[in-house]
DNA sequence: AAAACATACCATACAGTATGGTATTTTCAA
DNA sequence: TTGAAAATACCATACTGTATGGTATGTTTT
């Protein structure tokens, strides 16, 4: 991938994160970055090429990043606190804007399938070993993340740190119950 | 209230279930309706008054009808219990599309603040008269709603019935570690 | 020559306005 | 009480201005 081009991934994940999936139009794109068009489809194809390739790089540093910052801690405990204060230390804005546009575009959707059943296994896998049989580690794997995602859109808001302690705090309660 | 703004009122809330707040633009909703523009302008001075009255609609269906519901028994437990009921045989596909148009619209946003608050009171006052102290029902209240939204918005998509089953398990599983 | 970008243009979709038409309801005098 | 006139509710048609994705054709830089 040329410089260019990954400099438009970039450019365009910052402007997700702040402004939302509505400030990805091509034009708005081109006047904050302060060029024209020619650029972006010099660079990409048409929209559609352009979205699936912020979705990809979005995949790689929301998910796979943190995956793999985990994944160095041999304990699966540890895995998961490690994973908590790698999430605490990334800009996650980017999750709820994703969501809410995977509602109204398919190719979104499919993109967040394959990252939400990523999550949804390696948190599975911890419970696993953690000595939960299949089923209550797939359904602890869902709730523990659903609940995480829930309470970052719960209003009035509260902050990633907040979301991460209840989030956490409540499946290891679930944790211990089912133990 | 005119019946035929009703009508508006209920196409539209119909639609927003349907398609989402995409297809909440006023050439598509009078070309859906089979009607034109006269007739919305008649009706709403702009499309923001539109849309306040849209959540309001909505709210009496979604929240204080719920609610209603929900109080006519007098054992908080049961209470819950009638509340999940009548979630179950509610549409409730318009929660995921106002919480995504929620990014980007602050007045949105404002509607669903105060109607977040208000569910999160109910659940909180419930859990109360099970025992809880404030902080305890307050993040019980925070959490089992949280993971009852998130769970809605988790891929591959859950059915209602499987996020209630879920997130009134687990709810029970926190509440019974608290007591 | 190829990569990177600029400029000018097109068709479409959108919110909103101006104006008019029709049907129903209200008002007021005979 | 009643019937015509006035008001109002309801909707249609045609238009404006703006933002969008996309295309065609250049120009500059390496």
């Amino acid at each position: 991938m040329s410089d260019a081009k990954q400099s438009w991934l970039a450019f365009a994940l910052k402007t997700l994160i702040r402004s939302g999936p509505g400030a990805l139009t091509i034009d708005r794109l081109c006047s904050r970055k302060k060029v024209t068009k020619g650029s972006f489809y010099h660079h990409f194809k048409n929209r559609q090429a352009f979205i699936d390739a912020l979705m990809t790089y979005w995949y790689e540093q929301a998910t796979a990043r943190l995956i793999a910052i985990a994944d160095t801690q041999p304990c699966p405990k540890t895995r998961l606190e490690r994973l908590d204060e790698a999430i605490a230390a990334t800009d996650i804005e980017a999750e709820m804007h994703i969501r809410a546009w995977a509602l109204k575009d398919t190719s979104i959707q499919h993109h967040l399938c394959t990252i939400d059943t990523q999550r949804q296994h390696y948190l599975k896998t911890c419970y696993l070993e953690l000595g939960l049989d299949s089923t209550q580690a797939e359904q602890l794997a869902a709730t523990s993340y659903a609940s995480f995602l829930g309470l970052q859109q719960l209003y009035p808001r509260l902050s990633v740190q907040e979301c991460l302690t209840l989030s956490s705090r409540q499946a290891k309660t679930q944790l211990e119950a089912l133990l």
